[in-house]
DNA sequence: CGGAGCGATAAGGGTTCGGTTATCTTCGCT
DNA sequence: AGCGAAGATAACCGAACCCTTATCGCTCCG
């Protein structure tokens, strides 16, 4: 019974499959699947079976999930009392979307480790399905992004961050760049569309909107960076969908417009969600306290640019126990 | 950071020196010294430091033998959850001094696990200064022998169990045996004593009276099992201390008689100690209500024999995890 | 019926763990 | 000064861990 098996189980229990545990952990899948192997043999018990929905499980897994995800829990807390006691900055990981992660959250979390300066912060990418069991398993301390609820324990709290709004741009000399009056959105169906790792993730807006729809594949380019995307875009090679204010209010994107759609701008929220307040990190009630002030919000309108874009790059999962 | 340093660990901060919990745990000494230097080199901490007595913690190991501790327990909760969701019995790690697990304990253990057939009894042989650790640590569910206190946490519950005397006896030819009137003490430190092994063990019966009286190592001699002394004091080699009615009740144990010595028989109290209530398995909660009945008091007063002695010779302390 | 998706398994390799015995270091004590 | 006790360290070894890529098995779906 090792550590890593056991949130490899939990990860396992909790995202209710093996490949969404590996995305997690930032392993490749019979990493998951072997880590499973080895407590189920030790335990004698299946703990989750798969099923045509997902993995389910077993009495005995049952039982086990809060008993192991506790044991997780306290590993990572052993390390950050140790180094609290010597004194060592404590840390605070932050992930969002890649849209998130892209615009405003380096300003955001540049604000707040300028503020407090005996706070370790660091910043990355995850999926929206992945964020809840992240937080759980403390594998993050604050998730930036959708709305989530919490399904089990520990609990969650989620409350709203910024709000933001959703425009198409492309270069001016783009077919649809000079329309008077707005276009229908199936129309942007039959364009190319350049969009960044978050198209992939359903429960973002771009993926929900690429899901609603139901553009083909062969119209979607996925760029590593929403920043390639935009370049893509200043080239002509077609639309984006974009932050406004992080597109319009760059002095160094002016090879972009935007396009007259029906129905944009999307007015969007992105939340901040975190564990419940008795059981987060004095690091993360700080963040917390920090995103209702003012200078956070002023944070988020001017978004940091040039930041090393191998800060935003998965995987971003430090292990906690190297 | 593995399960098996941080046990490691939180038995040299329990008992306040390496060599104590390695015998604990049944492994050499280097083997716990690594594991704390592994878990130091990780955490960037010294946990535990010599000093003149004893090991002492440091701030942060201080900080961390709870959190430590509670990972250690939740382990072994675990496996025990995973075993009580498949229907397996339940497990119930009794341990006690040589002396104990020599005469009254196999007896009660054997009327408690036919009257209770869910439920899998192990007995073993431990030293008094390390049991409050082992229970806290989850090594043990159950002690028998004198009675603990408990510094720390997790608490401890301790009461009594069995009044019982203790004698010297010898061979009727030995030149004490005939005595008319009572000798001193002091007297028999001129013996040779045929003891068990708990005579290493300060804190029990056999062991403090040994330090009290100043006997030389040399008029020592120490068996492997109680039994063993006893049949030495047989064949005439010596005296020994033994429970009263183990000796005299036992129809094979002719050749021995009781010597007529100053204070005694010394009336003493084995104390059973668990887990605070709250904190207790629910065998161990059930061993704890039989023990107070009338049939375990019958039990030890009517000891067992031809119990395997292989059950009694340490190590007895199973790997929780293999 | 053929693929796609997902998990399990095989095979392999580098690293760590966990244990041993033997030796060193340190420090109190006679 | 020398001894002895206790912890650290060295050297070593087998086993387990943990990851990889490649492949198999199964289910579902068009």
């Amino acid at each position: 019974m090792t550590l890593t098996q056991l949130e490899s189980f939990v990860l396992v229990a909790r995202l209710g499959s093996v490949k969404a545990a590996a995305r997690s952990l930032g392993v490749s899948e019979p990493a998951v699947s072997s880590a499973l192997a080895a407590l189920r043999l030790q335990l004698g018990d299946n703990l989750v079976e798969r099923t045509t929905r997902g993995m389910e499980l077993t009495p005995g897994g049952r039982r086990l999930v809060p008993i192991a995800s506790q044991m997780v829990g306290l590993a990572v807390e052993a390390t950050a009392a140790i180094r609290q006691a010597q004194g060592a900055p404590e840390t605070l990981r932050v992930v969002g979307t890649s849209e998130v992660a892209e615009s405003v959250a380096p300003a955001l979390v540049a604000a707040f480790a300028a503020r407090s300066k005996a706070v370790d912060v660091s910043l990355g990418v995850c999926v929206t399905e992945d964020m809840a069991a992240l937080l759980q398993e403390r594998l993050a301390d604050v998730a930036i992004g959708p709305p989530l609820s919490s399904d089990g324990f520990p609990r969650l709290e989620c409350s709203p961050l910024f709000r933001f709004r959703l425009i198409f741009v492309a270069a001016p000399d783009h077919r649809l760049a000079g329309n008077t009056s707005p276009v229908d959105p199936r129309v942007l169906v039959h364009e190319t569309w350049l969009v960044g790792p978050d198209a992939s993730d359903e429960r973002s807006p771009v993926g929900a909107l690429l899901a609603r729809l139901r553009v083909p594949d062969e119209h979607i380019r996925m760029f590593p960076s929403h920043a390639a995307a935009l370049t893509a875009a200043e080239q002509g090679h077609g639309v984006a969908p974009a932050v406004a204010h992080v597109v319009l209010d760059d002095p160094e994107r002016t090879g972009l417009v935007p396009l007259r759609v029906r129905g944009t701008p999307v007015e969007l929220l992105w939340h901040v969600t975190m564990l419940a307040s008795d059981r987060r990190s004095a690091a993360a009630a700080a963040f917390h306290r920090f995103v209702g002030t003012p200078a956070a919000t002023r944070a988020m309108h001017t978004p940091l640019r040039g930041v090393p874009p191998s800060r935003f790059r998965p995987p971003v999962y430090v292990t906690l126990w190297s």
